[in-house]
DNA sequence: CAGGATGGTTTACAGTGTAAACATGGCTTG
DNA sequence: CAAGCCATGTTTACACTGTAAACCATCCTG
């Protein structure tokens, strides 16, 4: 037997590992453990995907895709795009263990659905084609850089003492200096712990107000 | 023997993984490569850092610290911000291997010294320390999210033929959705090959401009 | 019915991070 | 000077990883 009428495909496998991805992480996926979950020996999973990076690759945007980011079209323009920036921030600091993939990003057909809604409604709000565009991917790096700083927080236990002590020494020193640093360090540690997309999304919606109010003139 | 004098430090460490990051990648390095380097037994390491991960969050450290991304104070602020972020992402994209550990960046002593001389510059050009730590943070945010878009295309072999197959397929179907997916996909590359920093930070910029015109009114 | 796809299995290998126990030099203290 | 601790490095061993290679069963198609 072993073989019969429930043949997997990828679908199968891909949701298979976001299971176990939501158990223990992406981190620590194995090809092993997902084909335990399917009762298949890990060596089907090859005939699917050529190598662990695509499947985990098609599992991330599965899950982007699962997040279903995309917001009424009732929306003002504004609000609907600071919607999808932290619909997607959200999703993704609610698995940070995802962050070391995000340099894995597919534009596969899910992010263009996306994109074209996001396109779409810019241009319906008076925005040229190629403003559209740069903005999307504009508010897609806040998105991501703001998921990483959020995960290096999340990495740390807490400011550490050694925190201070460099790898190679800082080459001005002096008393004053250290003090500075030391305060400038504890606000350091205030901004980390803000809601990171909180801080570069404004700026980049500001940004895109401002485009549009001049492009109107 | 084997002790003597020549007692390693984490310093020499760092730089020893350095040297065989810039060789084979940061996903090849091993502990057992680095130690190799220095004749010693891979379970040295342990003495200095507790695990791989910090080591390597010590060697991005030292590698952006190395980049030296702060400019020459004379510059206008927009221009020595400007030269700070595609710094960063310069060299960053130099050894895109960096990318999956974007999300351990760490505050040490090295990125305080640029985080305070960027506070410095944009304090001294009228903004509040409020609004130049959001800044700062609205930068970096941009750069490792330009960083990750940038490694997000480099993963790929180029537009493949299987970009519009999903892994589950989009709700919404037809011929002329279609159509316009291709269409979106495709300006959707152009954009993706362009120098992503220049997409994100000249909107940061241009939003930080008109933050101080409006302080200074 | 022959023959290739398709999707699965078994076996095996080279390499990984790191825990545990042990050795040894140099510095501090009695 | 002796005793002993601490920092550093070594050896051994283990559990686990991704995946190459070869093989097998079912099915679709000419």
């Amino acid at each position: 037997m072993t073989k019969a009428r429930n043949a997997l495909n990828r679908a199968a496998y891909v949701a298979a590992a976001l299971d176990v991805i939501g158990e223990v992480g992406v981190d620590k996926l194995s090809m092993r453990n997902v084909a335990n979950r399917l009762n298949v020996s890990p060596m089907a999973m090859y005939k699917h995907f050529p190598a662990k990076d695509d499947l985990l690759a098609a599992s991330l945007e599965e899950f982007i895709s699962r997040a279903n980011v995309v917001p009424d079209a009732g929306l003002p323009w504004e609000q609907w795009v600071g919607r999808v920036a932290r619909g997607m921030y959200e999703a993704l600091c609610g698995e940070l263990t995802w962050v070391p993939l995000l340099g894995s990003l597919r534009v596969g057909s899910q992010a263009i659905a996306v994109t074209e809604a996001f396109v779409g409604k810019l241009c319906a709000a008076g925005f040229s084609v190629e403003q559209a565009l740069r903005a999307y991917f504009a508010v897609i790096q806040v998105v991501v850089g703001a998921v990483c700083l959020r995960a290096s927080l999340a990495a740390r236990t807490g400011p550490r003492p050694g925190s201070l002590d460099a790898v190679v020494p800082p080459s001005g020193t002096g008393s004053a200096r250290r003090k500075k640093m030391k305060a400038v360090s504890g606000e350091l540690e205030v901004f980390l712990r803000r809601d990171q997309i909180e801080i570069g999304l404004p700026l980049v919606i500001d940004a895109l107000r401002a485009q549009l109010k001049e492009t109107r003139i």
